[in-house]
DNA sequence: CCTCGAATGCGTACGGTGTATCGATCAGGC
DNA sequence: GCCTGATCGATACACCGTACGCATTCGAGG
């Protein structure tokens, strides 16, 4: 939760929603100009930098067109080709993108600060805010970017079942590279960015071809995804307690069975406790194990219609 | 990340630490009484609390056993019984655990901060970690106890697919309830919590009747536990990302096509775009529907051998 | 009784976070 | 040379987790 909390609108938002109500009245219309960013500042009693971006947040929405050494007008219908200055906001993007993704590579998401981003890249921490709105969009364009590293070939091998395993090996091997990926992804809305949709894309045009109800065909998508990211998720959270405690997993049980005073030797979980050590290291057996028996699962839906 | 880095120990870790060496070294015998409280304050030039601190931790780690009144001694060999003010504070733990379990309930996972469980008791932050060491460890217990509220019967219903499915039921029902469940299980490391174990006990124990190798049994139990909390997480973002903009996932999605500048209306992902308004609306149909195919494969698995 | 270990509570402080705002400067159309 | 919008570095705020200091109390040996 931001500091601004849910009532108090930040000024900016105050001076964009002022000029947005003159334009949704009528009162501005299409090809007018809108106050300039300094008659703004002035009007509302604050710095350029705030009325800069009240005026960002309406060109972000398509209501203006800034016309560079002409003022801003009010933009005709929806949004044009994207601007200059937005091309190059685009470029900016990748850069900053990719070194976003080194540090969370190298050192996990939580090492990704804007300060720390800032610094990587030799710039102050709020010119990132030109680039991303917020941290939140940040993290879900690099899990976006993250996605452009998982192609996935025109056509496949032969046969759904191959199809299918090797999109969720494809996204399985991902988030091996970038154990950050599943948490970045779960943040994020379901299926926000678009490379992350074109994986989706890819997988219902595999399920195209089998008869399926539109609503099981994205059921089965979804799922898959679910699969993937559920043993991803569950292998980041691993490594990464490793790496903290430094303590591989068997000996951490161990440690923590006596800590908490746990009798766990057989006595509360015998089950449990006769699982062969180390059963649960291997995370890639468990995907698989999971892939293998959706995919069975699916099968005998297809089959059966 | 802590604010202590890898490398600088804070200061009770480092005392600690040093009569530790003493004891290994064979300085200080079983018996031996070790420097009282008040000596290790002076000697170190520290508080009595972090003196205190530190001989927490050697007590913890069963190397000391303190004799009221007498001095505290090299303990013999292992740690005796849990004494008394243990069991006080888990008493307490509880009324902090069911305070912090109210707040994440009514606002999120995010809202549970140090400062604010402790302004909701009544007492100050510090206070709260006498009976958590760690914000993490608040969270892993906060889980376990949630857990408590998830019990299966000893006998379920009859057959193993209707056992497995009510035990997957009652979990994701519970995430239902206590929405930052999956995050908070996810943090945690692997089946930490008594309460958590004993949910996957008893699916070993539906599981032991079938013959299957251990692995495989672990590995089942651990998909399940995995296919709802993939669901469950899903879920979880989608309200938490509807509260803080607003927007139900309909209106979201076609304001951020529009804001991405996507043409998703069928150029670029036709599949997807002729997904029915919604479909993806309903978590429990999803959830279920993964459900019911990955028991699906697993009767395959079963009725194979 | 006196002292020691332990538990408790409150306050302060440090270094971190995301981000709103300021003030000044740069680049380009009239 | 005006004005425009774009950009940047620095400051500031509120909040976070948590280390540490200090004061007090309790209960059990010596």
């Amino acid at each position: 939760m931001a500091s601004t909390g849910r009532g108090a609108r930040p000024p900016y938002r105050v001076i964009a929603g002022e000029v947005r109500a003159r334009i949704r009245s009528g009162e501005l219309r299409p090809g007018d100009r809108v106050p300039s960013i300094r008659q703004l500042a002035q009007r509302w009693g604050v710095a350029i930098a705030t009325a800069t971006r009240a005026a960002a947040l309406l060109r972000e929405e398509g209501l203006v067109e800034p016309k560079v050494g002409a003022g801003t007008v009010v933009s005709a219908r929806a949004v044009a080709a994207p601007a200059a200055p937005e091309r190059r906001a685009h470029a900016r993007r990748a850069t900053v993108l990719d070194a976003a993704i080194a540090i969370a590579d190298a050192e996990g998401l939580d090492a990704v600060s804007m300060r720390r981003l800032a610094a990587q890249l030799g710039i102050g921490p709020m010119s990132l805010y030109r680039v991303v709105a917020d941290k939140e969009e940040l993290v879900a364009r690099m899990a976006d970017r993250a996605f452009a590293g998982c192609p996935l070939p025109a056509t496949g091998p032969p046969g759904w079942r191959a199809k299918l395993e090797l999109a969720a090996r494809a996204e399985w091997e991902l988030c091996r590279a970038h154990l950050w990926l599943p948490r970045a992804i779960s943040l994020t809305r379901p299926s926000f960015a678009p490379h992350l949709m074109a994986h989706t894309e890819w997988i219902l045009g595999v399920l195209a071809e089998l008869g399926l109800p539109p609503r099981t065909r994205l059921h089965e998508a979804l799922a898959l995804h679910s699969l993937v990211l559920a043993s991803a998720s569950s292998m980041a959270a691993e490594t990464d307690a490793e790496q903290r405690t430094g303590l591989p997993l068997g000996r951490w049980r161990s440690a923590q069975r006596s800590r908490a005073g746990l009798a766990v030797d057989g006595t509360r979980f015998p089950l449990l406790a006769a699982v062969p050590e180390g059963a649960a290291d291997d995370l890639a057996e468990l995907f698989e194990y999971g892939l293998a028996r959706h995919l069975d699962g699916f099968a005998a839906l297809v089959a059966g219609r």
